[in-house]
DNA sequence: TCAAAAGTGTTTCTTTTACACCCATGC
DNA sequence: GCATGGGTGTAAAAGAAACACTTTTGA
């Protein structure tokens, strides 16, 4: 395989993936081969490929799932994102073949994306640079190379901003869900509590959540009404957004 | 000069510099020579240059002004962006030496940056591929190289949503200004009217204005005050914004 | 003197905030 | 039975929206 043959020169997405599970929001990650660093997962563009759908590629190779909510968030393109010793590195540790060292020295920038994905339909693989792939909540990053940490306090700064901006749950939670539930993402996103009650008033004044009949059971307590999220209604919060100041 | 030599292959940045004049928002157009399209002011980025400074670099050649507002907001990264023929007349019209045929016919990603500044300072100058460099209306953009639209449009929306976050108009209006100028400034941004006293009573309550001791004379009507805005508590309210949703 | 822009204030309505109380369930 | 989480409601405060009246200025 000739990489300069077949991908876009200097040029790579990451995809920080977004995950929740046991009230926590995780980030999918990939354990470097022989090295203790992890790494976002990324890729690297064909020459007759959108950038976007290179991002579509490698989350559908990391996750084995499809039509995933995705947004590009931002370029990073400082000239010193990467230098000659950490692809030494590399190469010493046998992770890129050697032939290829020349591809790897190039100067790289890269498009970062955000994913929200539902945590239980994920099935984890990684990449041939890697050995392990697996959630890591982001309240415990391991050490990441390059700027990966950088794209990540990136992708939660612009998922924040989203969650200011219009509705989010629907892709990271799964089809039916308790109000609670909803309120706990959004308190893990935001890194602050909020108010049981008047969390409920104001997601339910949005009008895009429909209460089911079903109630949770097998909880510990009073069982919690189940809700979904109205497709059509939803969609249309998302495009025009909450209201706004002015 | 060689451009494989000295820039990072297939590789541009376009910046949409916003201006505000005649109660009218305006962008700086550059005229392409020997055609009637017109080009939103780009550039490519040096290899040991960081993507930020090469946008910095262009907007500064084409306004004359340093020290600009200005943010990375979009990657148009298709596949299609551009195509053989548009590359056809580029050569014909002597637009670009046929010796840099090839380089212009790479595929080409584009990093979008939006830049804010004050009217009165800009100097336009056109770049060497273009004759004329001018600032248009938004209401009235003329025929469009490319996919300059949708970036112009793009970039629109990015504006709007900064609206949203925090304060603006520090960077688009004159160091002194009146209350109803600032409020032209929104209502032009947003496409709306703005209650005036409702207006001036919620942009007074984010306490980033400083009224001053001086009217702006020689108006037709009542002399109005006039405010600046307050460094501190505005950059403050840009880091902060103003209040969220949740 | 009059039209048009600007300064200032008030009333009303809506939204947000901060609570209280009762209900269901497992231990 | 009691601790815990869940359902629902309400009073008070804050904020937004709608609107009226007066002042100043150039023509």
């Amino acid at each position: 395989m000739d990489y300069f043959e077949l991908y876009h020169p200097g040029l790579s997405v990451d995809c920080v993936i977004f995950g929740f599970h046991d009230n926590e929001l995780k980030v999918l990650l990939l354990k470097m081969k022989n090295s203790k660093q992890w790494a976002v997962p990324g890729g690297f563009v064909k020459k007759q490929e959108d950038v976007d759908d290179a991002a579509i590629r490698v989350l559908k190779e990391r996750t084995n799932i499809e039509d995933i909510y995705l947004r590009q968030f931002h370029l990073f393109g400082q000239k010193n994102r990467s230098d000659d010793s950490y692809v030494d590195s590399l190469v010493q540790d046998h992770v890129i073949r050697e032939d290829m060292d020349s591809w790897f020295r190039q100067r790289f920038i890269t498009v970062g994306y955000f994913a929200l994905v539902e945590f239980s339909k994920v099935t984890p693989s990684p990449d041939q640079n890697s050995e392990r792939c697996e959630w890591v909540p982001l309240t415990n990053i391991p050490d990441l190379i390059l700027d990966h940490q950088e794209i990540i306090n990136e992708a939660l700064k612009a998922l924040r901003n989203k969650l200011r901006f219009g509705p989010v749950g629907k892709n990271l939670l799964p089809p039916k869900f308790t109000m609670t539930e909803l309120r706990t993402l959004y308190e893990t996103i935001l890194g602050e509590e909020l108010d049981r009650r008047n969390f409920q008033r104001k997601m339910l004044s949005f009008g895009i959540l429909d209460k089911l009949d079903e109630t949770r059971k097998g909880g510990a307590h009073k069982a919690p009404f189940l809700y979904s999220f109205n497709e059509e209604k939803y969609n249309q919060k998302l495009i025009k957004g909450f209201d706004t100041i002015w």
